[in-house]
DNA sequence: CGGGTAATAAGACACTCTGTATCGCAAAAA
DNA sequence: TTTTTGCGATACAGAGTGTCTTATTACCCG
């Protein structure tokens, strides 16, 4: 996408790997995961196919690196959610505004069509941990059951939250966050 | 796999579709989805090419109908679960049933990898409506929420419950289950 | 202002996978 | 036996891949 340079060189590659990133969650959305070449995305991008090479290996590691990108932007968005809340609110406005994210950005997933992705992206475990801490916050408040471990609420929560993708409406989404958030109070 | 011709040729077709799944199946547990040929399904079916091509058009549709006879083995059981508990306990003995399939069988998923499987394959809509129908049944015992339809509750467990394929042990499995449970009581 | 540096576009190349077509072979059926 | 029918093997063109080379262009420094 960019023709000049920026700044520095280091800023100039940076604009190339986000074009790329674009250009390629674009064609995701278009051909799916598995229909996307590398040719198309160079294409996409506006750079030359052998200089993609240069930049990415191959498309597993652009989608990984989407994939972790969005991942860190919705993290950075939980977190002013968070502090924007008074204590005593904060578990549930997080919960609903990850909730609503994963409303609003189906895609985000990808899940199965990562191999080499260790498994469980690094970004994903970040959101996880975010998501235990702020239960323990709140399991010290005395809101939550105390039986099981906060890492597997958290588990639980991430999970029954990305229900939310295949709702319809956004009433059925707060819905959701409300039927999520009972299983957790004791 | 068969050299030879079972009783008729449908059922010698049957069995080359059956083992070309497993086959497939046994590659994309090694490799990842993406990383599955048609040769070498082909070649671990102990078929050639060409044949291959005349059960299935492509790797998409060997990983859809693959996907579609797990979710189908995995509803019959939980039919057979479902009817022999009883009335009182079934909706935990079926849940719990679900919540160790995922734990046993984490590849059941697919998720992303495929994009043209309707986006929501005909199995799973079938699970997901047995869900609701059990719901619904406790419903009318008097044991749920009723500020939330039948639907999306069974969205909720469903998505909820899968959280088991990221877990350990089968102890936690079960507190997963208290606590999904615990979610759809008032 | 001109030379050096660095990133790039474009093209070539060998390789793999794909999807299809053809050709005999062997086993079941008439 | 003769006729079907599914099959393995092979060939083929098209597309994508990963690497390499060459010429071009933009930037930086003396």
């Amino acid at each position: 996408m960019p023709k000049l340079w920026n700044e520095t060189i280091e800023a100039h590659r940076d604009a190339v790997r986000a074009a790329t990133l674009d250009a390629a969650a674009e064609l995701v959305a278009e051909h799916g995961p598995a229909g996307v070449t590398m040719s198309q995305i160079a294409k996409a991008t506006g750079i030359g196919r052998a200089t993609l090479y240069k930049y990415f290996p191959d498309i597993d590691t652009i989608l990984t690196a989407w994939h972790e990108r969005q991942v860190r932007s919705h993290l950075e968005e939980l977190a002013r959610v968070r502090d924007r809340a008074e204590s005593s609110e904060r578990l549930e406005a997080v919960l609903t505004a990850y909730a609503v994210l994963s409303f609003q950005h189906p895609r985000s997933d990808l899940a199965g069509s990562l191999h080499r992705a260790d498994h469980v992206s690094q970004a994903r475990q970040h959101l996880h941990g975010f998501i235990r801490d702020l239960l323990v916050e709140a399991a010290a408040a005395g809101d939550l059951r105390t039986d099981v471990p906060a890492a597997e609420l958290a588990t639980y929560c991430l999970h029954a939250l990305t229900a939310a993708n295949t709702l319809r409406s956004k009433a059925a989404v707060r819905r959701l966050v409300a039927v999520t958030l009972s299983g957790l109070r004791r």
